[in-house]
DNA sequence: TTGTATGCGTTATCAT
DNA sequence: ATGATAACGCATACAA
């Protein structure tokens, strides 16, 4: 703490007569110094103790080897996910990961931009806040040079690459997995029409149902959000109508877990009189007594990939920005819930547990 | 990125014809500058956009408002919750969060510790691997007079401050609720009892047993890991003894999920047979069929009060080794698995949901 | 092969 | 109230 209780390249160089720059050079392995002097630095380096000041280094370079993520809430099993896949990426190139929480708020969002490029990480990821509408604070980090990669939740901005996943195709997937097996009056539990993620799956959905020469009964679609109660309640709406559903594609798992719950109580069995695809795979989903089949966004390979578009961005070409705009395929993974046949078989893009 | 992109004091300095210490001064609100000088000052750092950059400003006061923390996995609801309760208390105070996983491996978390410690971090928060045994790379961290916070596991080590929950109490409060549901033959599920969470848990269910006169069957305490499977064998191994456990105290969620799928295979009932509470109060344990009792380990909290425990040694006299350590106490909570009363009343160490 | 000098952007010390 | 200069620790262009 109290500063110079440090080694540094002077107290080497002193010990051994010689220059600082001598020992600098001698300390990067460069080819230009004598085998005999470079030993003997490394040699006192040890004795000393030396460590590197990162610190001196990033001024000096420019380069902080520390990459900014932020998320809405870390404590949140998508998004701690996405962060194991971006650490495990990076950190073998010698990366730190930096985590900020947006808590869905546009203003801390952008503060944390702003006291990340004054940190001066070498790049963000972020999953934009469901109240963000704000460009500036893209911008800003544009300006700056430093790249960024969405995940999960983007924005359409020029020069920004993504990773996201294909909410239609999951919609799509869980629907006509529905369908498939047999259902023809599906509801869809809907999360913020108005973010793309929740939009897509939504037009997933309609597709399969056009596809399949389904009707499309808006009395059906439902918005909820990731709360239990909201998909409970959505259910014991639908069914003080004559005309009840025989399946439900839920946008959310909680909402999900909610139906089932309150489907139980009106005792309608589950898969055979209503089937229930939920999204996200959340870790509950295949503990329950009646696992819950959902869709599953490989939320590490999702952080995976997008530490790979930051290393090639980083270690390509500054100048000319690079933009590119991964989309990975959701996996349905197919569990009791929705699973009325005993044994499940030729069913290529699904998983069954 | 490149470098001279970002405008500094000096920038502000010439376009006002004044020195840069000057606009140091002024952007400090030193008070000895005048009034007319701050403000132009303020006024063209505005204008020219300039930023602070906190890596010159790290260098030369040695500190980086940085924080290091380093879990064993980070996807985990319980780390993930603890920095959760970090970030939070620490972002209002201006720090950042680099996280770090020693995927239980004491080599990595020893090489986290070393670069954490040359990026000249303010302060390592963690919780020690299960492999850990080596305590020289703490030493380092202490040498280097950088604070060090233990949480939840920890080593005994002068001069290093921890947050941990009462394990032992844990433990007993668990037994202790069972043995009030008129339980007499508990059952343990222990993890490794070399950690001294596991032991203490351990510990704390062989007190609450003795203090309320129930004997300590040996074999009724069956080693089991995190593992739903674990769990399951343990049961059916259990089972086939002539006396069977009326409860099971599970230092661990996830065996006694297992144990719970297993009994229902046997057509054990639960609670009424077999009561069940399990640790750690994992998500899952509330949304089940049949809820899980469980013992929750308040990792926000957790998080929170290790934040001000390094806040207070940052901000204390950095020269005398203050070491403090809090013990937090754990929350039963009591739900089916080993509730057999309809109507739960005058439990004030317990909560209900 | 090695040394000297300089700069990265700040702040602090000493003058003025 | 303000300016000049050094220092934080490192790497590098330029000399030698």
């Amino acid at each position: 703490m109290s500063k110079k209780d440090s080694v540094t390249i002077y107290d080497i160089s002193k010990e051994l007569n010689i220059s600082a720059a001598t020992v600098s050079r001698a300390l990067n392995n460069n080819p230009k110094i004598s085998v005999k002097t470079r030993e003997l630095v490394m040699k006192t380096a040890k004795k000393l103790n030396y460590k590197q000041n990162k610190l001196a280094l990033a001024l000096k370079s420019g380069r902080t080897n520390t990459v900014g993520v932020i998320v809405p809430y870390i404590n949140r099993n998508f998004f701690s996910a996405v962060i194991d896949g971006i650490e495990n990426e990076l950190s073998p190139h010698g990366y730190h990961v930096i985590i900020c929480q947006s808590h869905e708020n546009v203003e801390l969002e952008a503060n944390h931009v702003t006291t990340l490029l004054n940190t001066k990480v070498d790049g963000i990821f972020m999953s934009v806040s469901k109240s963000t509408e704000d460009h500036d604070h893209f911008q800003k980090v544009l300006n700056e040079k430093v790249p960024l990669v969405f995940f999960d939740r983007k924005k359409d901005i020029q020069g920004v690459s993504s990773v996201t996943i294909d909410d239609f195709k999951g919609g799509y997937l869980a629907t006509e997995h529905l369908i498939k097996q047999g259902a023809t009056r599906i509801a869809h539990f809907s999360g913020n029409l108005n973010l793309e993620i929740y939009r897509k799956r939504h037009d997933g959905y309609i597709k399969a149902l056009k596809d399949y020469g389904l009707p499309v009964n808006e009395k059906w679609i439902v918005h909820t959000n990731s709360k239990i109660e909201t998909g409970a309640s959505a259910v014991s709406e639908l069914w003080q109508e004559k005309t009840v559903p025989d399946a439900i594609f839920s946008a959310s798992d909680y909402a999900a877990l909610g139906a089932i719950q309150e489907l139980k109580k009106l005792n309608v069995s589950i898969p055979d009189e209503v089937s229930i695809v939920g999204f996200s795979n959340e870790p509950f989903t295949k503990f329950m007594e009646l696992p819950i089949s959902s869709v599953d966004q490989t939320p590490v390979l999702m952080g995976q990939i997008a530490a790979q578009v930051f290393l090639e961005q980083i270690n390509g070409n500054q100048s000319l920005s690079i933009e590119k705009k991964v989309v990975l395929a959701p996996e349905l993974y197919i569990r009791k819930s929705s699973n009325k046949e005993k044994n499940l078989k030729g069913k290529p893009l699904a998983s069954m547990e």
